[in-house]
RNA sequence: GGGGAGGUAGCGAAGCGGUCAAACGCAUCAGACUGUAAAUCUGCCGGCUGAAUGCCUUCGGAGGUUCGAAUCCUCCCCUCCCCA
């Protein structure tokens, strides 16, 4: 096998990362890799908390895949053992603790979807249950003491948890220590993550050395925010892109980010050329092109990415139609019903366009429902069952009745 | 082990015997304006009720005092800080 140059390694590698810690240590394993023609160990962890992936996470499989085209080898961690426990970084979201069986199922659809993405190849992938499961207490206490709490109390997060007097319990602290010795089992060369990953990067060169290894370099990559442009991408936020979406989803979500992150969106996510990068910021600072149609461009270079050819098209069109032209999605949820004539608010709760009676009657009141495009300004208004009428509830929410 | 401060709606934060479904801010949701963007303005913002000065559920949990409790008492659970 024969690898690129280190320059050229480099340049793709730096591409869109943050940090790469230290810069000169990757450059020498590159060198030690060209030389003994033996690939890089590239490490990246996934807890599968969620079914499935998202736009978010693709930042850094993005940056997997490169290093497989450099002809490094990639090993995928499945913090299986980890999810189990619970994510201690969401503590003040309690979410429900997930059986084992959960987290394989969630596991599995986790690895069709990084191939999509992944050559699978050269993907090598791990659970960590397979060594924490069969740690004794005294392995764990021998971790354990191979860090300091100062140092844990350095993390950012530990830090402002602990001013602002919010609980921190101990073991959230064998979180990085659990992450830093995937890396000792592995024998990872580099390791990628996000920026906020920075320190549990940092701790695994720590806890590599301790065990005799060559600690790993670290890379960060930005976090990816969400449909809201605020807060990072999260499936428990509501404000992602799943890669298993629909073209129509997909491309209509996509319009929906704050014109701010197109250009980031394009670095980030999408494979478009450092030429088209250069020529997109260009035409964001020109007033004479609508940023709306550069999130177009987006939205169909996300959906050729996960689809195809033609469904971009379709779903531009379908986007174009409901929203340019004030007309009706061709695919809507369909509810049949017996009655003849159903009140308005009642109608909205049985077709789950609205959660309350109370509910309905106030976005009735605010003007947000129309019934075959007539606007409905009265909460008692009795609507006429009649197969092929369409509700619409808000901007987005459309439901064709049927009558039985 | 000792001392102190706290737990209020999605979040932050008032209230400290009735006029509290609970001020205010933020977020959400809907409307106007737009490009399903941003900004701005408007409305809503526990549930039920043909729409109430009505009913039900809610202020960490369980009891109690009272005509009446988020507000007082008892016990319990949880968190934070300081001292040892």
């Amino acid at each position: 096998m024969s690898f690129p140059t280190v320059n050229e390694q480099m340049d793709l590698i730096k591409r869109g990362v943050v940090e790469i810690i230290p810069e000169n240590e990757l450059v020498y394993k590159i060198e030690q890799s060209i030389k003994s023609d033996q690939p890089l160990i590239i490490k990246q962890g996934f807890d599968p908390t969620a079914p499935d992936i998202h736009l978010g996470h693709t930042v850094g499989i993005r940056k997997l895949r490169q290093f497989q085209e450099l002809g490094h080898k990639v090993v995928v961690i499945i913090g299986d053992y980890t999810a189990m426990v619970g994510d201690p970084s969401e503590k003040n979201i309690t979410r429900p603790r997930l059986s084992h069986e959960e987290v394989l199922e969630h596991a599995k659809t986790y690895q069709t979807q990084f191939f999509k993405i992944l050559d699978k190849e050269k993907t090598i992938v791990r659970f960590n249950g397979d060594w924490f499961s069969k740690m004794s207490f005294a392995d764990i206490m021998g971790l354990a003491s191979k860090f300091t709490v100062a140092r844990m109390l350095e993390r950012d997060d530990f830090a402002r948890r602990y001013a602002s007097q919010q609980p921190i319990s101990i073991h959230e602290f064998f979180y990085p220590l659990m992450q830093a010795y995937d890396s000792v089992e592995i024998k990872a060369d580099v390791e990628i993550g996000a920026t906020e990953q920075k320190f549990n990067l940092v701790i695994g060169r720590s806890i590599q050395k301790e065990f005799a290894q060559q600690a790993q370099v670290a890379v960060t990559l930005p976090v990816l925010e969400g449909l809201d442009g605020k807060e990072r991408m999260s499936k428990s936020k509501g404000n992602y892109i799943g890669i298993d979406e629909s073209p129509k989803d997909m491309y209509g979500k996509t319009m929906k980010i704050p014109d701010e992150m197109i250009y980031r969106y394009f670095e980030l996510i999408t494979d478009v050329s450092l030429d088209d990068l250069q020529r997109i910021k260009n035409e964001l600072h020109n007033d004479n092109i609508n940023p709306r149609d550069l999130k177009k461009e987006l939205a169909r270079t996300l959906v050729r990415m996960y689809h195809n050819e033609i469904e971009v098209d379709a779903a531009e069109k379908e986007f174009e139609s409901v929203f340019g032209g004030h007309k009706m999605p061709k695919e809507m949820p369909a509810v049949s019903m017996n009655e003849d004539t159903v009140r308005i608010d009642q109608l909205m709760v049985s077709t789950h366009t609205a959660d309350s009676k109370g509910q309905a009657k106030r976005l009735v009141k605010g003007g947000g429902v129309s019934i075959n495009g007539n606007k409905i300004t009265d909460p008692f208004y009795k609507v006429k069952i009649e197969s092929g009428s369409v509700l619409r509830v808000g901007k987005l929410k459309f439901v064709r009745l049927i009558k039985k």
